[in-house]
This record gives C-alpha cells, structure tokens and sequence, in this order.
DNA sequence: TATAAATTTGACCAAATGGTCAAATGACGT
DNA sequence: ACGTCATTTGACCATTTGGTCAAATTTATA
C-alpha cells in the first residue's frame, strides 16, 4: 500500500523466507554442515538469489546469530526486574527457559557457537557480555553481602543457570527419547520450568 | 616383545593416533567440518593411511564417539556409590565434573551428538541410557518418599546436572574469557565443583 | 632366503560446494 | 511508452572433499 514500503517489501519478505531457511539448516547441520543450497532450496528460491541477498554464507550465517543476540539481550533485561534476589533469579531463569522453548533452533546455533570457541560473536564476548556480567556479579555479590544469598560465585550461579536453560533447546531430541519418543508437551516445560528456578533458587537462597 | 603383540603394536599405535587427531578435530570443527586431510595431517599420516585403518569418516566419528561413551558409562557408576542421596549425587555431579575437565574435546563431541539429534548413537540413547535412566528414576523417587529430596522430576534433577557439568568443557572459551583471557585453572574448577554440587543438592535435598 | 602378508603412499577421481555472471524479467517514476 | 533500477535465474567455474587404487615397501613366517 504504503509505496515507501511497497519496494522493501520484497526484499524485507526475501530476506525473512532466507533466514527462517537458515536458521532451520544451521540449527540442524552447523555451519561446515549447511550448504548454500540447501538453505534456498528451503527458503523456495534459487541459490543464486540467496548470493543476492546475502553475498557469502558466513555473511548470512552472521546475520542468523545476531538475531539470537538480540534474544539474548532480551531475555538478560529480566534479571534486572526486582531488587529481590529470588524474584530477580525466578525472572531471569524463566525468561531464559522460555527463549530456549520459543526459539529452540536459534538457541542451538548459539550454543554451537560457543562451543566453537565464538568465532563470530567473539566480540560480543569481549564486550557486552562481559559488561553484563560483571554489572550483574556485583548484584549478586550485594546480596550475598545482605546474607540473602549464601556465598557463590556468581559466574558458577551464572554458567548453571545458562548450561541448564538451553539444555531444553539443545537436547530437546535427547528429551523426546527419554520422554517415549514425544517431545516435551507445554504442562510438561512448564512444571520443568518451575522446577529449575525452584532447585536453582532453593540451592542459593538463604533460609527465609 | 611377546610376539602375538608386537604385529598389533603398528595398527595399535596408528589407530590411537588417528583417533586422538579425529578428537581434536571432531571437537574442532564438528563433523562436517572436519576434513580427513586435516585429520591425516594433523596424525602425521597420508590421508590414503587414515582411510586404510578407517574405511569412511563416518567409521572414524564412530569410533571417537564410542570412546565418549565408555567414558560417561564410567561416570554414571558413581551415582550408585552410596544409598544416601546426598553422597550419590556428589559423587555422581564430582564425577561429570571431572569428567568434562579431564576430557573436554570428548565432552565437547558428546555434546555437539546431542545436539544434532544424536544420528550416531541413538541406539545407546534408546537402550542403555534409557534403562539407566529409567532405573536411577526410582532411586530419586525412592528418596523423595523417604523425605530425603524434596519432590522434583527426577529428569529434571538429570538434565540439570548434564548440563551444568557439561558447560565446564563446552563453554570452556566463553569462561575463558570472562575470566580475563585464561582458562579456569585448578583451583578455580575445583571450588566450582564443590559449589555446583552444594547448590544442586541444597536445591533438592531436604533440610538435615 | 623365499614367500606371503601387512602397511605405506602418491596419484587420481567423481561429486559436492561456495560463489560468479550475464542475460532476462519485472517494477516504477516521468 | 521509456529508461532506470531492482530482482530473478540458469549456466557455469574453481576448489575442496571423501574415497580409491595399484605400486612400492616393510614385516613376519617357514
């Protein structure tokens, strides 16, 4: 309608179908795994077009991760919701389990790109991630301090709380197998949900 | 020396060069990335010898991955150490530390298996883990009745301390750099050991 | 030492892969 | 209708990859 959006539409929708495609064949073939072809045979569009939008597949692979950044970054607001170490931690963790559940595919290329060693979001690392962490240890360490965390160091709390919410994304199909070949129903996530915060919050928190 | 030995000695010495190699490289580049030049190369042999003693990559995966596997059947012992909870989960939460600090690229391949759907050892998945499973299921219930552990999904509890544990070899590179460029010496893994286990058994144990 | 068996290796191959290119097609403002 | 720009696409290419092979070399056995 709008003619200022009529032209970008095209390309905006191109783009979309083409990281939607990509997202799908990196979560399931890693990076060396997926092929150019592949991922516009899934997108509907023939390789060559993928190489106009996008021109090398490291290229399109970046643009992929950085929308799990941006995830991410979402997701770390929560901890930031409450002065209230359990109610900060419940935030924070059920936040990070619901990523895992809503974007199970981009959370396993971020995690398969930690296991790398980050070669594209080293930068990332070095930076906002390290801000992050130290800002919020120093939460954590203010609570400890206020005797209503037992001391911890935060970054065990912090590599805990990550290693098991994206475990739900990662091993998902581990899950399924365990679970007599389904995957995990809604009511099941969320008594898992529950449980994670409660263990993690029970195992730090001081005695009320 | 003992004749029946000496002959096995080459093959012997060779396949353990190339399955070290294979490691390091699986680890590395996961298995599509990971090229059988490199992996020659790397155990100081022609691509043609490498082919000789493992007929397909696949083959090689295989092998590397059968390793992990005796590894975390290993692991899995200790949690039968004891019949309080307490101590098993100690032991057992002690033994995968140790085990992702002692064998990180492994660790690291196990890891990547899982996340890919598990396409090499699902049988192990549906067979032996299962059953393992299935059995230290009913010893966790066993202790939730006893009022020993607080009620939890005994899987829940499982995925927790699989992917905590895990996390000190797969995100070894993220630690490191949050920790100023260096991996986490001895010391440091040892006090995350000791907190990883208080925080998970405090989470789920009942007060004493 | 003669013979058989195990091992080594350079050369080679077919298939797959990331990426290019130029020609064709479509959209849009004038 | 025309010219310009964005988009589409089949054909094509150089490189890489897993894997093969036959000839050479070493090792064990009789």
């Amino acid at each position: 309608m709008d003619q200022r959006n009529r032209r970008p539409t095209v390309r905006a929708e191109n783009e979309r179908a083409l990281l939607e495609a990509a997202e799908a064949i990196f979560a399931e073939q890693g990076f060396s795994g997926a092929t150019t072809a592949a991922i516009a045979k899934r997108a509907g569009v023939p390789k060559a077009n993928l190489h106009y939008y996008f021109p090398t597949k490291e290229a399109l692979y970046r643009c992929v991760v950085e929308r799990v950044l941006t995830a991410w970054l979402a997701a770390a607001q929560s901890f930031d919701a409450s002065e209230d170490p359990r109610e900060a931690l419940a935030a924070y963790i059920g936040a990070k389990m619901d990523l895992a559940r809503a974007m199970p595919l981009a959370s396993r290329i971020w995690s398969a790109e930690i296991m790398r060693g980050a070669p594209i979001i080293q930068d990332f690392l070095d930076t906002t991630l390290s801000d992050w962490v130290a800002s919020r240890e120093n939460a954590v360490k203010r609570w400890i301090a206020a005797g209503k965390l037992k001391p911890i160091e935060p970054k065990v709390l912090f590599y805990m709380i990550w290693a098991t919410t994206q475990q739900y994304a990662n091993a998902a199909h581990e899950m399924a197998t365990l679970n007599g070949g389904f995957p995990l129903d809604d009511a099941a996530f969320e008594r898992a949900k529950a449980q994670v915060i409660e263990t993690i919050i029970g195992g730090i928190a001081t005695a009320t």
